[in-house]
DNA sequence: ATGACTTACTAAACCGGTTTAGTGCAAGGA
DNA sequence: TCCTTGCACTAAACCGGTTTAGTAAGTCAT
């Protein structure tokens, strides 16, 4: 079935492609009433529906935009992809979705392509590997906005969790009910993701301004499938924490699986708080405490903020990083 | 700062346009070894990106696939997409990802939006609003994959779980272990969804080969903040179930709420099983049995699917539709 | 020396829109 | 009557690639 073009609408209309351009962009103003009906039949008739490829190419912008997240799989991402794409729906965008997998290599691929595709601006959840690609988008004027992580210079704008006051809240809440010897439980810290770094620090902080001291055989920050492994080391060979601050979702998980497996109660054994929810948590026997992030004002305000920034090409040095309140939700695990 | 385009290039390697597409192409075969090099260093002194709108304009492919999923919130439609990007990468395929939500004029709008950006193919979580039109896209021999869900005609390749069997086998972990009093919780079928009418009547079937009665008090199938409200009203007025088979995520989610506030022992007062596994259900006091799909896979095969068709364009009349076997993992729930 | 083939490359059409610069015509004013 | 102005519409260039048809120069056999 061959594709009818605007050429085939004029014809059967009797004028010419230029009369059906401006009936489809809604310029009215110069058309005679009974020529608009009759591109309007003709269009109707055709069932014509632009291409809006070849509008792209010529008006040099295509009303898409790529998401480069680490990973789909976590909730977190998932919400803020959410929040961009009904950002982006109601501004007749559309949106790339890819996954990085923390593999700088694999980030420049998809930013390569995405660029070649002419999208109009990217939100990136960056890795620390591709720096200097980064400073030549920029030099570019090439919109872009970064989620969730920093990079040594801010040169986008960037949003994300004020990652030092959650850590704070967490250790508050622990020391609250007395918790003196507090651990953390990470996933790994060898790829300098900001989150987790900022998490860490805010915690050793957060401890020392309460008078605890940082027992660094009590911070576990290692890929997932070693976190069990070390958590039962502690607890077999060494001094025992009273309560666990768990970094993210993962680090959560692998600390429940401990805790169940070494039948611990929570918060009689062991208190837990961690960051990011999950519905079940409100449900398990002992509802976990967390502190969640706003991840759909977050997903959203990148959204108007790279939107911005596509019309308006208004391009500042540097940008202050955009930090985002935590959300205690008080349950019954510390 | 002006994009560098094939014009530049060719000009600063004094050779024509048409050359340096043959570079870019990787048609060497009556190409000189001294132009070759010549075209190499322009592009790489310019920093040359090829324009891929204006190359899909010419070949009439974008290399870009669609994805409308129901909800990207729900971990089925997130792991399917994981699924479907990975297998689009390796093919060097890019994704758009749309959220339906369930209504028809929503995914009715983005399907002619992604048409219009004459994306290569689609895979869709179909409402059921839409028939008419798919039938259409059928007819323009437009390639698509269904997943999840069928509409009535089974006019495009369809991927989804074999609902009746993932119901029979909850029914009989349910029933092997002494349950007869089985009730089921499922999120809203006024919208006749696939999945969910499926699974009640594999419920169904399942307890009459079981050799027990229906009891259509006990099936709970309402909008998500209905359900508690109706599991209560079971508990507190009619006979009671021994068991609960929670038909997806959601299901469960209410279902463990109002064994929460009734405190409700699993397994010892009620029995509990589930379609979709979360990592938490591992981690529960009572682990939760569920029975997992084959997300991956499905979501892979729906990706190797839609790109066969989109190469071949071989269009059946009808297609039978792919059912996956439901994945048992027992835990301690039942 | 001539014609037939290769080899290496290019001109120009083409994809399907948008946009600019005009054109033809009728009405209105001097 | 002539000139201007406004209206309704169009021709053609343009976006940045791909692709087809063709050309010029060199090689080889005759």
């Amino acid at each position: 079935m061959k594709k009818i073009t605007m050429q085939d609408v004029a014809s059967k209309a009797g004028v010419s492609k230029s009369t059906v351009s401006q009936y489809i962009n809604n310029r009215f103003e110069f058309m005679g009433a009974s020529t608009k009906l009759r591109v309007e039949a003709a269009i109707k008739e055709l069932g014509y529906i632009p291409n809006q490829v070849a509008k792209s190419l010529k008006q040099k912008k295509t009303g898409t935009i790529g998401v480069i997240v680490a990973n789909i799989l976590h909730a977190f991402s998932t919400e803020i992809i959410r929040a961009i794409e009904d950002e982006c729906e109601r501004n007749g965008f559309h949106l790339f979705v890819c996954n990085a997998d923390d593999q700088p290599e694999k980030e420049r691929s998809y930013i390569d392509m995405l660029v070649a595709k002419q999208v109009d601006g990217l939100v990136i959840f960056p890795t620390n590997g591709n720096n200097d690609y980064y400073k030549q988008l920029k030099n570019a004027e090439f919109p872009i906005v970064f989620v969730d992580r920093m990079i040594n210079e801010p040169i986008f704008p960037t949003l994300l969790l004020d990652n030092e006051s959650a850590s704070r809240i967490a250790v508050e809440q622990l020391a609250k009910k007395g918790r003196k010897k507090i651990g953390l439980v990470s996933t790994s810290i060898a790829q300098n993701v900001t989150p987790r770094i900022e998490r860490i620090r805010g915690y050793k902080k957060a401890l020392a301004s309460h008078g605890l001291s940082v027992e660094e055989d009590w911070i576990v920050a290692e890929e997932r499938q070693e976190i069990g492994k070390k958590l039962q080391n502690i607890w077999d060979t060494g001094s025992r924490p009273e309560a666990f601050f768990a970094t993210n979702d993962l680090a959560l998980i692998e600390l429940l699986k401990f805790i169940k497996k070494n039948k611990l109660a929570i918060p009689e054994d062991i208190g837990v708080i961690a960051i990011d929810d999950s519905p079940f948590l409100e449900t398990a026997t002992t509802p976990i405490s967390v502190i969640k992030q706003p991840t759909f004002e977050i997903g959203q305000n990148a959204a108007e903020t790279l939107l911005k920034l596509i019309v308006s090409k208004d391009f500042k040095e540097v940008y202050e990083e955009r930090r985002y309140p935590p959300i205690l939700v008080e349950r019954e695990s510390i």
